[in-house]
DNA sequence: GGCAGTTGTCGAAGCGGTTCAACACGCTAG
DNA sequence: CTAGCGTGTTGAACCGCTTCGACAACTGCC
């Protein structure tokens, strides 16, 4: 291995000058900075993680806890796993993998030193590792709401006003008998935040604007997804408005939807809140409002590397909800 | 921040004796171990994972490259990762991630010594990292077969057994006219290792049996199922007996078949080469030859970790297909 | 010409562990 | 009674890097 003193030697300086070039930290004459990087490119130095990291009190590595649990849609975890390592790649750092059920693993990293800060994705209302984490030295970015952050910064979609957003949109073309087809019955048990949060914008718009919505949890299987349609169509068989935030069924609620003779785009409107590929990949184009996975996976990484100083206040960012019209709108029966 | 200096002045010892308590590399008497570990709990001690590293040379972490790229089914991604996270974890060890397209990282995580070993997902036939990792110090398991492996160990299914195991099935339930509906084209085109290990194996048992295999590639969308259908139906209208090794495409070629008059388990015999959850997530139940992705991820790692020494010799591990009969066979004309 | 201020470089002190050689102690064997 | 041995513990030397204070050399100013 190749260390600090032997580039110093190459470059017939010390090893704090060899620092210095690397870091920046001191100025350095033009001379001696192109010796030393002679002399580094010459003999492939990288300096070692570990000794950098007790040195200087960093690590360049941010932990990211994932849930590889059931009832997720494993796509779109990936699309915000794909955000969150291009963005700490940007900025020079790595991605330490945790899993959800790992619990323990958040006091490992962070009592341990072996990472800069933490993103942790899919939390609930109520959920234990807030307290971990916010205990931690290390700062946190939550992606979703818990009901107390606990003074950590939180990143997320405002489900909310997406919720106000799908039933503008389908009031406004007409439909007054809504429904939601939503997540699995375990992430509602969970009480996930993004699932209330997009139910109570649901029903706060519905209510000012005359509609009625009924909500229905879905399994994220094909049979789960025609149980939901079957049931929603017993229970409410007027529905014409249909919202569906659950990316593993949407194909099959729209199949389902038209067996039972309610086309998507001619009979019923149906608006899928999802990322904008996913929508794009059904039988027909769907009006959706994306869930941009990728982007609140950048914000995440951006807004806790910049309180690695240990400034700046927490903050809670939503992005706001955009709703794209495409095949699967259809005028309502007010409007025909 | 509680050192290792603190847990040996509260336990009444030396630091080297606090040391071995933790690593057990000496014998410690039974009253003094009890009085370090109860320093060690008391004071909520964790070694520094950097000056861990530093003294040690080892960081219990292995990292892992993942693709997120096109083409490449996620779910079964996230399998694998599951499997290397959790085994990973079973040996202490933690999991640092690496993009694919990020190459110049393992570079950086080898050289820099951020990690002990690395294992690779998705290699293909001639792919250029192989002879990076194969120089790092580090060992590295390859998931996938690469023309040259250049020394390293190496994981998969396999899949040239694989092939020759449907086509068995398929020929022995009556069927001649056989085609595999594969990945997309950018995957062969890429060289994929296991897409051609598949086709050599359907070719080479077809014509050991006297039957004709079709081979379609397949985009990963519903109009890409639609057209490989399509297209195949047009090239072989005889075909009873279909492979399909594309995930996401599957529940497409299967609606795509029936809508062309071929109803899977009645008309033509399917044959999935998937995760049996996938097999079991279809309309109907499908025959399927598993692909355990995630035993093959503990594999990965458990190959890996055995030669942190460096002395064990490199070895390819190819797991046997297992077929399991489903829903999806159907007796084929020869047996009718 | 002397002094204060820059600029560029260096030496040395950590950072928090691991590990090796050495040693103190109590036992057994001769 | 002593030499020899095994057991348990320790001090000190690293591991490779960062960073602080010091300092030499040069600048510009009065």
């Amino acid at each position: 291995m190749t260390t600090i003193d032997d580039v110093a030697r190459a470059a017939g300086v010390s090893a704090s000058t060899v620092s210095y070039v690397l870091s920046g930290k001191r100025t350095i004459s033009a001379p001696t900075r192109a010796r030393v990087e002679r002399a580094i490119e010459k003999l492939g130095y990288r300096p070692h993680a570990g000794a950098r990291a007790l040195a200087s009190a960093r690590t360049s590595v941010i932990a990211l806890m994932v849930p590889l649990r059931v009832g997720v849609n494993v796509p779109v975890i990936m699309q915000f796993v794909a955000g969150v390592v291009t963005r700490a790649r940007d900025f020079e750092h790595d991605v330490l993998l945790l899993t959800q059920d790992d619990v323990s693993g958040l006091d490992r990293v962070t009592s341990g030193s072996m990472v800069d800060a933490l993103v942790m994705m899919d939390i609930e209302a109520d959920d234990p590792r807030v307290p971990l984490v916010a205990a931690a030295k290390q700062p946190t970015v939550l992606i979703g709401l818990p009901q107390d952050p606990e003074g950590l910064s939180c990143v997320d979609l405002d489900f909310e006003a997406a919720g106000r957003v799908a039933v503008r949109h389908l009031v406004g073309a007409g439909h007054t008998d809504l429904a939601l087809i939503g997540s699995p019955p375990e992430v509602l048990r969970r009480h996930t935040s993004y699932a209330e949060r997009l139910m109570r914008g649901l029903r706060d718009q519905a209510a000012g604007s005359g509609a009625t919505v009924t909500v229905e949890a879905c399994d994220s299987t094909p049979s789960g997804a025609v149980r939901a349609v079957d049931t929603l169509l017993d229970a409410a068989p007027d529905t014409t408005g249909v919202i569906v935030h659950n990316e593993a069924a949407l194909p099959h609620v729209l199949a389902r939807l038209a067996e039972r003779g309610r086309v998507p785009g001619t009979d019923v409107s149906v608006v899928a809140v999802c990322p904008t590929d996913v929508a794009l990949a059904q039988r027909i184009p769907m009006t959706s409002i994306d869930l941009p996975a990728e982007d609140i996976g950048k914000v995440a990484v951006d807004m806790v590397l910049a309180r690695l100083g240990g400034d700046q206040p927490s903050e809670t960012r939503l992005l706001a909800p955009v709703l794209t019209e495409r095949e699967s709108s259809a005028p309502g029966p007010a409007a025909r």
